[in-house]
DNA sequence: ATTACTAAGAAGCGAGTAG
DNA sequence: TCTACTCGCTTCTTAGTAA
């Protein structure tokens, strides 16, 4: 089933009402409800309200039953498929447009970088948080990578300032302000950071994120898990416009 | 944000025409469309087509830089926001208009019945395929279980009988045809089986599922993750209408 | 080529009302 | 009360065309 052919111009006035009549199911087993109510919730007028019910019928996305004075409606398989398929569309567009970073196992080497001790105490005064002594490390596919460098580039990076100890020299490091959340979650959106290590042994499109807390346990992430990184500037575009 | 408030009468053809601007946003870097093509893609004119880009323009949703022939748009944060809500009020209502249930660590008791010797010959045979030697346990929600054991009973089970053996005495148990999947995967939708076993001791509503597979591999899945749980009888609905 | 204006035409909505 | 019909009116779309 094709996505593109169940909501076109002429039933996305359908595909809506379909959707209002869903989260009225969310208080579930059937609802209950009459065209003016129904009218009421779309915006629109009891007779809006009765042949929108009569199409959504018609397409066979609901069931109803009515019964003298009320009507009784179910969401039809059919129609949870339209919302499914919806869904999973939307989710395929949002990789696209959004920068995706996939949870992957490290090499580590950020979670070095932070607890050495002269870098850690920059980090804690720059970043406005305490870093977690590892990093998340996040696989990023060629074009997101791509247009986060680019994204990068407009932003002032936090500058973790090089230093020396008895041993040897460390170089200065750059961080970025950056909100990361899970794709189904919009309460949990943390800030964090990205740790700019120019790196020579991974060509792969990995990078590395401090944040307060342990991002793996805070977000219940395994390898393969997907999270969006969000860099905060809120009139930018997100897919780039050079 | 709320979401009722993105999508709403007066402009959800605004949002159908996001959502096909997004589609095309997959190709990436920045969209280059006319009038016309945009106008076909919405299967209306180029004049609409046209409209519709500037209100989508004039919404914030897109940003767009005209140069003599061409134009290129992109999508903007509050647009990719916008999607992204949509995105997450549709996770919330289809766990609602769904059957979820969510992976859990069993006591592994449906293990033990597959197991049996007498029993997995039945298996075999009647589900029409081999099961893997254990149980995918699933909880879930009150409703949920209701509505499924509602289903359930519509349905003509699939009856492994009892046996005896030297030692005991083997009862006869039931299964129902479902499909499994992830709701963020169209393509993986496993065929398996409820298997019923009448439990004293959970009281929580937990369903055992068998399939062919390791499921916790086949889907990977951890703890907490979600799955449809389909009764796959096309025509029913899927809320319950009694 | 494009985009986008205006005016005519089509589609959709709501008032009135029947069943 | 309800749902849902017809019909007038409003809104949106397209044709023609300018920039």
């Amino acid at each position: 089933m094709n996505t593109s052919e169940n909501i076109s111009p002429e039933n996305y006035a359908n595909w809506f009402a379909l959707y209002k009549l869903c989260q009225l199911a969310k208080e579930r087993k059937y609802i209950e409800i009459s065209s003016v109510e129904f009218g009421e919730i779309l915006g629109l007028s009891q007779q809006t309200g009765s042949r929108r019910i009569n199409d959504l019928e018609q397409l066979g996305w609901i069931k109803r039953k009515i019964d003298g004075k009320s009507q009784k409606i179910s969401i039809t398989k059919e129609g949870a498929t339209i919302m499914l398929s919806i869904y999973r569309e939307l989710r395929n567009l949002l990789e696209s447009i959004l920068i995706i970073g996939e949870v992957t196992e490290g090499i580590h080497e950020g979670g070095y970088y932070v607890s050495i001790r002269g870098y850690f105490q920059q980090f804690k005064e720059r970043l406005g948080f305490e870093p977690y002594k590892g990093t998340l490390n996040l696989r990023l596919s060629d074009t997101d990578n791509e247009i986060l460098r680019e994204k990068l580039k407009n932003i002032t990076p936090i500058i973790i300032e090089g230093f020396k100890d008895l041993n040897r020299e460390y170089g200065p490091v750059k961080c970025y302000d950056v909100y990361i959340s899970r794709m189904d979650d919009e309460k949990n959106k943390h800030k964090a950071a990205i740790l700019d290590i120019q790196r020579t042994h991974h060509k792969e499109n990995i990078i590395e994120i401090l944040a307060k807390p342990y991002l793996r346990d805070y977000f219940n992430l395994k390898d393969g898990d997907k999270l969006i990184i969000d860099i905060s500037k809120d009139k930018q575009s997100v897919s780039s416009l050079s």
